[in-house]
DNA sequence: CTATCATACTTGTGATCACAAATTAATAAT
DNA sequence: ATTATTAATTTGTGATCACAAGTATGATAG
């Protein structure tokens, strides 16, 4: 697979296992995996042209956070989603995000809003064109723009795991049935966001993870 | 430090890096670790007698989990709390672990009660004879002997990682406040479960981390 | 054509080595 | 005695190798 060319170069003063890591979450949270893929160590090694050391960390690293799974048969593959990982996925996420969003929120200044507000017209138009890579990676961005303004060390790493267990189920299910019966939620989280509106933020994320999650039991059920 | 003889011994199914990492794993969670200890990989690679290999897996796995950090520049210590990250660690324990145990409540039976029973005894024992480090290991040992009965494979591991976080922490507090003043407020989660009262349990669970993150609170700002 | 088994190849694991960067020890200078 | 400078040592990182255990390939017999 053509890994490099969906990735960001290296930055020099990044080590090889961060490097490799974060671009394989990155691919891995803008819905460039899908589940049951499979890979090898010496062949994402030979992808990123590094030795197996530091594929060997970042992936073991994913193995731990349960984003990757080490099959019984020596291979690394994207986990498969179960309908008791997805419901505690669905739990987890209500509890902390929306928490989360909360504590982030007073530390939104106007720069962070405008960039929200540009993601989620980004967001719009992948939606009407019916581009699910984009519109994956664009909610990822509008959620995490706003988590990640307060830079809360335990709930921020907690709730990337999250993402990186669910996002290429998502990738499945929104390739399925397209983005046409997708709406945008975000529109009141923006609002609550003007209005420093700590319970309306709160309220309005656990809403749309609660529409997005149902949609994807849908697609579980089938 | 002689670790060997605290650790169980190498299973010999057991990957090298798996042994090592869950052994450290014991050794934070039962309170043998205190906030600010720095190790190195080759360190604990002679006390284990293997090689680094396996000790880099497993210690690299312990920082993304942020139970160890790569500190300063080449040091691995374990983590400091900070009011901030004690915070998080309240408000996710709090929204994480009563939920999973009203999910794990329906699998336990009469055995894992009975154990749960005898636990309980152990850690009033140590209590009342001011044993510290029993203290914490069998305060462990009761929460997860209720968490593991449903065998959650996203919630348990996030948990896990909380206790991960603030045991070595809970372990200095412990041992300079002393069992005193420390109450037990399990009998209410047995009850529960005798009843298997769902709402009960949860309440029982929040009310007892409550109470213990509320200790470890007042010694964090002092 | 199918089934069985031996062979060749690939895989993850763990050990070892090279190396630059950082820490510590040692020495010299004031 | 204290500081500045240099040498020695230790550290994490990444590459490479050996190896047992798995997988794929292909030959052989029925």
């Amino acid at each position: 697979m053509d890994i490099l060319s969906k990735v960001e170069p290296r930055d020099s003063k990044l080590n090889a296992n961060e490097w490799v890591y974060n671009s394989l979450c990155q691919l891995i949270l803008c819905g460039e995996f899908v589940p049951g893929i499979s890979f090898t160590f010496r062949g994402i090694a030979n992808s990123f042209g590094v030795s197996t050391m530091p594929v060997r960390e970042a992936a073991n690293r994913l193995i731990s956070e349960g984003a990757l799974d080490m099959s019984e048969k020596r291979r690394i593959t994207v986990s498969q989603m179960t309908q008791s990982k997805f419901d505690e996925l669905k739990v987890a996420r209500l509890n902390l995000e929306p928490q989360l969003s909360g504590l982030a929120l007073n530390h939104i200044n106007s720069k962070r809003l405008n960039l929200l507000i540009n993601i989620d017209k980004k967001l719009d138009y992948a939606i009407s064109t019916g581009n699910v890579v984009d519109y994956i990676k664009y909610n990822y961005q509008f959620h995490f723009g706003i988590y990640e303004a307060g830079s809360s060390p335990v709930l921020l790493p907690l709730v990337r795991t999250l993402w990186l267990r669910f996002s290429p189920f998502y990738r499945v299910v929104a390739g399925r049935v397209g983005t046409q019966t997708m709406k945008d939620f975000h529109h009141s989280a923006i609002d609550a966001i003007k209005a420093k509106d700590s319970v309306a933020l709160i309220k309005a994320i656990h809403s749309d993870i609660l529409e997005g999650m149902e949609m994807l039991n849908e697609s579980l059920n089938e």
